[in-house]
RNA sequence: GCACCGUUGGUCCAGUGGUAGGACAUUAGCUUCCCAAGCUAAUAGCCCGGGUUCGAUUCCCGGACGGUGCACCA
């Protein structure tokens, strides 16, 4: 299939279309028409059906503009923030705070103003590392991926669009722990926008500057917890190691999630479980799996921080392209926030079993300190019990020395209170690590529209159809009255019509132009089931009849009316046609489909 | 952001220094008992700004948007 065929039928048919067309069009950023928007929120349904409800996972919803300090945390303040520099002569972008700190003392150019680093260029006479031309005069170009704004008039304080879901959730975890009463593993889920300031936005849906990510955040202790592996041991994966894309003839590994675990290929078990509920997940939703794989991240694309990150990755039009990503993050995110923020970002754990510990204190009797000492006593009752925790026999005598501000203070054994306590210690504080299942909607959207895409013939003539998932159709079916000029056709269709309506079915309704017209049209659009009202359906044998059509086989079946909703329901909730075609008398049309 | 190419009804295309034509789609009517049928009619367009010109959709410049390559993609 033509990509070109793609946006074509989703311009014509209303999936997606490029934004603002009215106002010369705004790049990066993709409106979802009537059918993309239904489409696009039945995949959401069924990732926070997956991913949300079956996980017992809570779904939280953040703001999309949140203030600077989040991001100084988080990094993307400094990471999303690059200085360029194009040379005139070869036209090659560098970085220009790289090539600074190459030749001089200065550590960290990117915090220096633009205008300072053009001068630097030009005093040290850097030349263009690809060609050797002189920069000097070349403009520093500051590019923020992130979308700056101000939070509040006057004296606001800077804030920018997030860039990522995630922080929403790392920076309210001291609350989100609460509500998970501190018992550790839980998982906060959030579906929403994120935003990236790109500075070339192409290929349609892949790289937007508005995009809705699905995140899961898995907070785990690294210690004590583990995944369900069991539930998903058995699934079937093709990986594609790091080591197999750097080896000449690497290949692709086709094992199961057990032994991947098992034998380190994935190097974390939550990594593994969650690639394992990936691929069932995206076989329901409708991914081709042919053109599917998990890629491990090479070295030099990982976070410093993360242990292991796979990439689920689908092909579109001969490309492989990033619809999700699985991170081990370790406690780097919480342990960041918890430096830079003022919330506890830790969680108590309990031990099995309370500890009992003797340790030596001291509980020094500061009215005789204070007279005897006078501005040094604080410092001396540091002093003590420092050297009770380091050398407890040294209050074995009458009186015990510690040096302070260079001059030996000698007290009263009695006076220092020292004395060996039993204290019970029945837990501590720990940083939960975090696991990160990232998903990309509108890429899965992209994929799930190509990957269902089919052309055949029907009757010898051609069809253009989306083979997409029930569960994920805009549309759930469409009805007809198979010809209008019979107003009892009209009547029962315009009846069954709002009846499905009234059953929370997403139904279609159309009466112009010829039936084999109608079936097109739906069929361009993914609508898995065409109810047709015909003359048979109000006289004869079988009154209150309709027929049902399966999208891909064009194959019918005879129904009653008022068994329409609750099948249509269950085909929808993943029910076979062959089921409806064993119930229900099949209708003869002589229609072939190849 | 740079370079090259492009932008004409909803969609896909043709064409022109004197404001445009087709196909498909859509709408209405006729016809029509199962797969884009037929007939009649209708709706609908030269990306934006500036320049040259008596006159620009057409030529020139700039911009926006799109495609491709480079760069970028924590």
């Amino acid at each position: 299939m033509a990509a070109d065929d793609l946006v074509e039928l989703a311009k014509r048919r209303g999936f997606f279309f490029g934004s603002n067309g009215a106002y010369g069009g705004t790049a990066g950023f993709y409106t979802f028409g009537p059918q993309g928007a239904a489409l696009k929120r039945n995949l959401e349904d069924a990732w926070r059906d997956r991913f949300t409800i079956r996980e017992g996972n809570r779904e939280i919803e953040a703001p999309t503009v949140m203030p600077e300090p989040v991001f100084e945390a988080s990094g993307h303040l400094e990471g999303f923030d690059d200085m360029l520099v194009e040379c005139g002569e070869c036209g090659e972008s560098h970085r220009a705070d790289h090539l600074v700190e190459a030749v001089t003392e200065i550590e960290d150019a990117e915090a220096l103003p633009g205008d300072e680093v053009e001068g630097l260029i030009a005093d040290n006479e850097i030349a263009c590392p690809s060609c050797g031309t002189p920069l000097a005069g070349e403009s520093v170009e500051d590019f923020n991926l992130m979308f700056a704004t101000d939070i509040g008039p006057g004296d606001a304080q800077p804030g920018y669009l997030r860039p990522e879901t995630a922080q929403g959730i790392f920076v309210e975890f001291p609350r989100l722990k609460e509500y998970a009463r501190g018992n550790l593993p839980f998982g906060i889920t959030q579906i929403g926008a994120a935003y990236r300031n790109e500075i070339s936005p192409r290929g349609g849906l892949l790289r937007l500057r508005e995009f809705t990510q699905a995140e899961l955040e898995q907070f785990i202790d690294p210690e004590a917890d583990e995944p369900p592996l069991d539930r998903v041991r058995d699934v079937e994966v093709r990986l594609y190691p790091a080591t197999e894309q750097e080896a000449d003839d690497g290949e692709y590994v086709e094992t199961t999630v057990g032994e991947a675990v098992d034998e380190g290929v994935i190097g974390s078990p939550w990594v593994g479980y969650y690639l394992g509920v990936a691929k069932e997940w995206y076989e329901r939703v409708g991914v081709d799996l042919d053109r599917f794989r998990f890629r491990q991240h090479l070295a030099g694309e990982r976070a410093h921080y993360a242990a292991d990150c796979w990439d689920a990755e689908s092909e579109v039009d001969g490309d492989w392209i990033e619809i999700a990503g699985f991170s081990y993050r370790s406690d780097y995110d919480l342990s960041k926030h918890g430096e830079h923020g003022d919330g506890a970002f830790t969680v108590f754990k309990r031990y099995d079993e309370p500890k009992t510990v003797e340790r030596a204190a001291v509980d020094p009797d500061m009215s005789v300190l204070g007279p005897e000492f006078g501005g040094d006593a604080a410092a001396v009752a540091e002093a003590l019990e420092a050297l009770a925790e380091r050398d407890p026999d040294a209050f074995d005598a009458e009186t015990v020395s510690v040096d302070v501000n260079g001059e030996t203070r000698d007290v009263d054994v009695d006076v220092a209170g020292f004395a060996i306590e039993e204290t019970t210690e029945s837990g501590e504080h720990i940083t939960p690590h975090v696991v990160e299942p990232s998903f990309g909607v509108g890429r899965t959207v992209q994929t799930l529209l190509a990957h269902a895409y089919r052309e055949d013939e029907v009757d010898g003539e051609a069809r253009t159809y989306l083979s997409v998932e029930p569960e994920i159709a805009p549309q759930d079916a469409a009805v007809f009255p198979l010809v209008t000029n019979d107003d009892r056709l009209v009547d029962l269709a315009d009846r069954v019509a709002s009846d499905l309506r009234a059953a929370g079915l997403a139904v279609a309704y159309d009466d112009s132009g010829s039936i084999g017209r109608r079936y097109r049209r739906q069929d361009e659009v993914g609508t898995p089931f065409c109810v047709t009202v015909d003359r048979d359906g109000i006289e004869g044998d079988a009154p209150d009849t309709v027929t049902v059509r399966e999208r891909d086989s064009a194959a019918q079946v005879r129904l009653p009316a008022d068994e329409l909703a609750a099948e249509l329901a269950a085909l929808r909730a993943g029910e076979s046609f062959d089921v409806l075609l064993d119930r229900y008398e099949t209708v003869e049309t002589d229609v072939e489909t190849n």
